[in-house]
DNA sequence: ATATAATATAAAAACGATTATATATGCTTT
DNA sequence: AAAGCATATATAATCGTTTTTATATTATAT
C-alpha cells in the first residue's frame, strides 16, 4: 500500500487513511505519535498535521489533550452513513442524469467495464488485491455522479463513499455477488431513467447494508 | 473575537474560522505563515495544523508547495452550498421531527425565543454584534433538526450552516426583513407537520439565495 | 531584443527539541 | 488497610530551526 504523492504529508495522509479504511488500523486504536513516527517514517509535525485533517474528515477521534484514537464504529454509525449515501448519491445521481453529455456517458461506460473485469478477476483470484477493486468500485460511482455539475456535492460524496467502504471492509472478506447490480445501474443511467436508477441505487447500497449488518 | 478554548490550536482554529466566515479575511487572500504568526500569536506548526483542518473543511485552499489561501468565492459555489444545505436541512427536519419528544420541543422554543430577541436587537441597534445574532441562527437551525439521531447528519450540516453564512456575511450587511419566517417555521415544527415545515425552510433559505445573488 | 539558463531569494515543508499536561506509581497519614 | 496527596513518567502540545522547493531576477547567448 505505498504511495509517492508529491509531498510526505500528501503521502503519508493517503497512507494512514488507507490502512485505517482497509483495516490495517483497528477502530479504537489509540494513535500514539511515538509509534506511528516509527511505522510511517514521518516526524511528528507531519503526523500531527495529517491526524488533524482525518480528524476533521472523522476518521480519527481527536480527545484534547489525549491524544489520538482511530474512529469508533457502530450500527448506529454505519445506518447514518448509509442512509446519507443514499440521500447524497440519489441526488446527485439524479442532476447527473439530467445534465450528462456524451463524454459523461463514454466515461461511464469505461469505468463500469473496468469495474467489471476487477469483479471476475476478485471471483476467481481470492486474494486478489482488494484496493484495486475498491478503486474501480468506487470510480464507477463516481462516475455515475460525475456530471452532478457540483464540487461540494462530489467531495461530500467521496467521504461518505469512503466511511461506508470501511465498514465493508470490517464485517466481511468479500461479498463478491453482485452480480447485475452495478450493470443495471449502468443501464437505467444511460437511458436516462432517473427513477430507476434512483431505486436500483438504494437497493443496492441497502442489500449490502442489510448483508453487513448480520456481521454485527 | 477572542476566544479562549483549551488548547492554543483549538482557539486560532476557532478564531481563523471566524475571521474567514466574518470576512476579516477575505476570499483569495494569501495566508502566509509568517505573517499569520504575528497576526494570530502562533507558532508556524500550529498554523499549519490548523490550516490543514480548515482545508478539509474547505475554508481554506491548500495548493500543494506553495502554501495556503483563503478559499475563494463563487456564484456557482454559493449555489451548490444553497442546494446541499436545504437538501440536507430538509432531510434532518423530516427525522427530527419524527422522533422529537418534549425536551426538543423545548429546547426548540427556547432558541427562538433567543433568537427573536436578537432579531429585534439588531433590527435596533445597527451596530449590534453579528456573531452574537449569528450563533442564535445558527442554535435555533440546529435545534430545529437536533432530534434527527444523526451525528453524521448534524456535522455535515452545521460546516455546510457555517459555508452558507459566510456568503450572507460577504454579500451584504443585514438583510433584517426575515420578520415571521423563523416563527412560522417554529409553529409548523411544534405542529409535526413535516411538509409545511420543509416548504418553509426551502423559501428560508431560497429567499435569502435569491437576495444574495443580486450582490453578485 | 528576446529567450533561455543560472542564480538569488522568499516561503513552505519537514524536523528535532522543549514545555506542559495527564496518568500511573508510590508514599504518607488516619 | 484504605484514601488522599505527592512525585515520577509517559505522551501530547508547542516551539524554533533547518532543509527543500518554487518563483523572481539577472545575466548571457543567439
Amino acid at each position: 500500500m505505498e504511495n509517492n504523492s508529491s509531498t510526505v504529508g500528501q503521502s503519508t495522509f493517503q497512507t494512514i487513511k488507507e490502512d485505517i479504511i482497509f483495516g490495517v488500523l483497528k477502530p479504537g486504536l489509540k494513535l500514539k505519535l511515538s509509534v506511528l513516527k516509527e511505522q510511517y517514517n514521518a516526524s511528528v509535525s507531519i503526523l500531527r498535521e495529517t491526524l488533524n485533517r482525518l480528524a476533521s474528515e472523522g476518521f480519527v477521534e481527536a480527545k484534547d489533550q489525549r491524544g489520538f484514537y482511530v474512529a469508533t464504529t457502530s450500527k448506529e454509525d454505519f445506518m447514518e452513513i448509509a442512509n446519507l449515501r443514499i440521500l447524497l448519491e440519489s441526488y446527485a445521481l439524479e442532476l447527473s442524469i439530467n445534465n450528462g453529455d456524451s463524454e459523461w456517458e463514454g466515461n461511464l461506460v469505461a469505468a463500469h467495464h473496468k469495474l467489471s473485469i476487477a469483479e471476475k478477476a476478485i471471483q476467481k483470484d481470492h486474494y486478489f488485491e482488494k484496493n484495486i477493486w475498491k478503486k474501480c468500485d468506487h470510480d464507477f460511482h463516481e462516475a455515475l455522479i460525475q456530471a452532478c455539475d457540483s464540487k461540494n456535492l462530489l467531495k461530500l460524496h467521496s467521504t461518505l463513499y469512503d466511511k461506508y467502504f470501511r465498514y465493508e471492509m470490517l464485517l466481511l472478506t468479500f461479498q463478491g455477488k453482485e452480480d447485475t447490480e452495478h450493470q443495471d445501474l449502468l443501464n437505467a443511467a444511460l437511458n436516462r431513467d432517473v427513477k430507476l436508477a434512483q431505486k436500483l441505487l438504494k437497493n443496492h447500497i441497502e442489500s449490502a447494508e442489510t448483508y453487513l449488518m448480520h456481521a454485527y
